[in-house]
RNA sequence: GGGAGUUUAGCUCAGCUGGUUCAGAGCAUCUGCCUUACAAGCAGAGGGUCGGCGGUUCGAAUCCGUCAACUCCCACCA
């Protein structure tokens, strides 16, 4: 292969995802193989890749690379959500851009539009993800909303409601105003934000005195049914029983109710009771049985119940009837106040509390297998924490509102009876005969039936994801499911361990007994690198496709690795891709290196060579030892760091410069061949992190078969590393580094060949002097027995070593360095020798730790007798 | 209001069951090198009272208490 200096990402990455492709080299289907399964948290369908996708889908595509080449059946499902909410609102504002109000089509021609975007924008996530390498079973790519989901989900309302866990009824749901729909509680995020405490002059009737009541929400007087005080409020001892007390502009005569859930201390003690806008006071209204005014259209204007502001916004209204409160003197006074107010996920509205017919789940059942399972580790949260919140969400479950006033979605199954009453099934037909039998009229048509306009929460078809993609609530006893399932890793962000994890943990237990996925692993938020949430409002968050198209996909994923520590947050910053370009063109180079090299088939194996090659093996083994620890804990960012100092420090720093052959000079042939194969297992072990690269140059190491591929090569075998081998390389680094050291500070050539002198003991690594001539550039190394004056020296371990500096030696800087070493050791010794003679030390340390401290009392005992003799010889 | 987490070098983070040179890594910085694989590089160096205080212990970055700052989750008294 002719290669340039530069690695060109640009040039190769289409090539083997390509190919890959064209292999069918990410397909799985049920062998004897273990399996091993990731199921894609799927990305909204019409949505596009960002920096959490990044880092989300390089974490499983990394494991489910390694995996697939430690011999598993790997899976990775991809997929994508119809997200109700945000696609409805995506097709409503570009109908309306058209000039088309929803409320002018029919459900059946806005859901063809809502098809067609789906078609034209849908899936560009996906593409996208090829891009960064996914190693996806395309094949297998799922919706949400496509038919075999959208049946199951059919399927699991239908069994639910069987089993009594799905009911219909009217409660105070979160109503969002934009969207026109109900929503969960997860699906409402508190906000701090700057509002008023007003207080309003409720006149007490037949009196001239005025009840004064706090509300932040002045607007909802219009559906004011109470006002409440506390029965142990003195102020309010003379307000006789059954008073009454007149709303302020509308002139409506409510009752005053008492009740201790009013707290005396906030505002005036008085409580105004709107039973329909608010939680707690539609509470109030059920014990105290009071009328529920509802003020709102579903938009968030002024209904004509009351005939007041009728039509205005709920936000115009409240600025009005400010105004018109103090006009009429109705006004005490207001004050500055900052309560927290819901907004929705999806359109950022104010929730309106809303009082609504809505479908519901009952959880408290179902959830208690699924807290049992995580927290008894048998689904393990990566990180732990995780556990807690989970916990503390599970045992204080609330029913899920699963019904939503959109069209977007699966419509909910139950049919309505003409004479009242209603019956759910899976299809119109088998509707039909249950409100044949219900009805007792056997002459109903499907004509007479209308199913329920509403259609199910998102979530309540990405809950059965890990069951459904393998169709199994529709076939549960498919080969495929039975296989697959459970999976084994689930990586997703912790702020949807609501809305998804947790219920999927449920679906699982109730649909196939067991757990969906063996381990979660949260990743942190993306942010920028000064800590700000990365978000298209800020501009902070770059292209990930402009990133991969500047940097390549392997650098941009070691980017995503090198700042993820699984649960933190990570900074993201563009220099990080730097540093991920910067490793593959270094590998690119190193392997220009070797593949430069010509072979001499008649030269032997120089004992240099052999050094290198054993001490390689060793590190190399340690390495591979140390990557599976780190992948056992999801350590993976730690896991990359191993195996980039690997190859960049031991393999090209040390490695290579040892085996090395001088310019235009040919190789051994066993060196040659051993350097190939450390190179193959290298481009092994970096192959989940950087799939391109490692496979552009393994298939260039050795003649492959046409769809020969890394990505289903086996990975290195773990074997133990010889650790006397590498201790004692350690010390010819440190006396290569000892030298380098030395010729940097007497400024000496890099080129000029010195003499190294040594005082031989137990110490020196003789096997490996040949390396420490080749690295350190000597001319010779030489046994002595003292210091000559003129030398400069260094200690590594016990054994002292010289080099010879002629003129250029300055004594006193020498006597200086020494001096200065000596003061070091002295104290070193002293406070060992501080440790070793107190008694409880020795008597209650362990015994390895005393040892070890003995260790270093004779260490340091034998460098200072050395620095004294070498101070002797200088002066 | 309740709970969880974080705080270690300029930056981002490791540091497991308290004990080897335990004070680390990567990046950044500084110095010297365009040395025939790589300047997207090589060699070398500097840099931290482990957030503060107190305690336990022969011994604390590590365990306990407390204070402070930041982050997140839950609850939602108008």
């Amino acid at each position: 292969m002719q290669i340039a200096d530069k690695y060109s990402p640009q040039e190769i990455e289409q090539k083997w995802y390509d190919y890959w492709v064209d292999h069918n080299l990410f397909h799985s289907e049920p062998d004897e193989r273990e399996p091993y399964t990731i199921v894609i948290p799927p990305p909204n369908v019409t949505g596009m890749l960002h920096m959490g996708h990044m880092l989300n889908n390089t974490l499983q595509d990394v494991l489910v690379r390694r995996a697939r080449m430690l011999g598993k059946n790997a899976c990775w499902v991809p997929g994508t959500d119809h997200a109700s909410i945000a696609t409805e609102a995506k097709v409503v504002a570009k109908l309306k851009a058209e000039g088309i109000d929803k409320s002018s089509l029919t459900r059946e021609q806005f859901l063809a539009h809502a098809w067609e975007w789906k078609e034209k924008h849908g899936g560009i996530i996906l593409k996208q993800l090829r891009k960064l390498g996914a190693s996806c079973d395309w094949d297998r790519t799922c919706f949400t909303m496509d038919e075999p989901r959208t049946q199951s989900v059919i399927k699991v309302f239908c069994d639910l409601y069987n089993k009594g866990k799905i009911y219909r009824g009217v409660r105070m749901v979160h109503w969002d105003p934009s969207a026109q729909t109900a929503l969960s509680d997860e699906e409402v995020i508190y906000k701090e934000s700057q509002g008023k405490l007003y207080y309003l002059r409720y006149k007490l009737e037949g009196t001239d005195r005025n009840i004064i009541v706090a509300t932040t929400r002045p607007e909802t007087i219009l559906g004011d049914s109470a006002v409440c005080l506390n029965p142990n409020d003195p102020r309010y001892a003379d307000v006789p029983e059954g008073a009454r007390v007149i709303v302020p502009l509308v002139g409506r005569s409510i009752p005053i109710i008492r009740d201790e859930y009013v707290d005396i201390e906030f505002g005036t003690g008085a409580l105004k009771v709107t039973p329909a806008h608010d939680v707690n006071d539609y509470m109030l209204g059920e014990k105290y049985g009071l009328e529920t005014i509802d003020i709102f259209n579903d938009n968030g204007t002024i209904n004509d119940k009351v005939g007041l502001y009728v039509g205005m916004d709920r936000f115009e209204c409240r600025k009005q009837i400010e105004k018109d409160l103090e006009a009429a003197g109705l006004m005490e006074k207001t004050e500055a106040y900052t309560n927290n107010v819901g907004y929705s996920e999806r359109t950022g509205v104010a929730i309106e509390p809303k009082l609504s017919m809505q479908w519901f789940m009952s959880m408290s059942e179902i959830a208690k297998p699924a807290t049992k399972a995580v927290l008894e580790d048998v689904i393990r949260f990566v990180p732990e924490k995780y556990k807690n919140t989970y916990r503390h969400w599970m045992e204080n479950i609330k029913d899920w509102c699963i019904s939503r006033q959109l069209w977007w979605g699966q419509r909910i199954p139950a049919y309505y009876l003409p004479k009242g009453g209603y019956v759910v099934a899976e299809t119109a037909e088998e509707a039909l005969v249950l409100a044949q039998q219900k009805s007792g009229d056997a002459t109903l048509t499907l004509a007479d039936l209308r199913q329920d306009e509403d259609v199910l929460d998102t979530w309540f078809s990405s809950w059965l994801w890990p069951i459904s993609v393998f169709d199994g609530i529709r076939n549960p006893d498919n080969e495929q499911i039975r296989y697959y399932y459970p999976t084994n890793d689930l990586v997703t962000g912790p702020d949807i361990i609501f809305f998804w994890v947790a219920r999927m943990i449920m679906s699982g237990y109730e649909y196939r007994g067991q757990m969906p996925f063996r381990n979660v692993y949260f990743t942190g938020i993306v942010r920028d690198k000064i800590g700000r949430k990365m978000s298209k409002q800020l501009g902070n968050s770059p292209d990930p496709l402009d990133l991969i198209a500047k940097y390549g996909a392997d650098g941009v994923r070691v980017a995503m690795m090198l700042c993820s520590s699984a649960g933190n947050d990570l900074m993201f910053d563009d220099s990080l891709c730097e540093q991920g370009r910067n490793f593959g063109n270094k590998i690119w180079n190193a392997y220009r290196l070797i593949n430069g090299w010509s072979v001499d088939e008649s030269l032997a194996q120089s004992e240099n060579n052999a050094v290198g090659v054993a001490w390689f093996r060793a590190k190399l083994n340690a390495a591979l030892a140390e990557i599976e620890e780190n992948f056992k804990n999801y350590r993976i960012s730690e896991a990359l760091m191993v195996a980039y100092k690997l190859f960049w420090d031991d393999f090209s720093g040390w490695y290579l410069e040892i085996v090395k052959p001088a310019y235009g000079t040919p190789a051994d042939k066993l060196t040659v061949e051993q350097t190939k194969a450390f190179f193959e297992q290298l481009m092994l072990v970096l192959h989940p992190f950087m799939p391109f690269v490692t496979e552009e140059i393994w298939q260039d190491l050795a003649p492959r078969a046409q769809g020969e591929s890394i990505m289903v090569s086996p990975m290195p075998k773990v074997e133990a590393a010889d650790e006397t081998l590498l201790a004692r390389f350690a010390l010819v680094q440190e006396v290569v580094s000892n030298i380098r050291n030395i010729r940097k500070q007497k400024n000496l050539a890099q080129k000029e060949a010195l003499e190294l002198k040594v005082i031989v003991d137990d110490n020196y690594p003789r096997e490996a002097e040949a390396v420490i001539v080749k690295m350190g550039n000597l001319s010779a190394v030489n046994a002595v027995t003292e210091k000559n004056a003129t030398d400069a020296g260094f200690i590594v371990k016990t054994t002292q070593y010289f080099v010879p500096m002629g003129d250029n030696v300055n004594v006193e800087e020498e006597i200086a360095k020494l001096e200065k070493d000596l003061a070091y050791y002295e104290g070193f010794l002293a406070s060992v020798m501080k440790k070793l003679s107190n008694e409880r030390f020795v008597n209650s340390a362990p015994a390895q730790v005393v040892a070890n401290e003995r260790a270093k009392q004779a260490d340091a005992e034998a460098k200072i007798a050395a620095i004294r003799e070498q101070l002797v010889a200088l002066k």
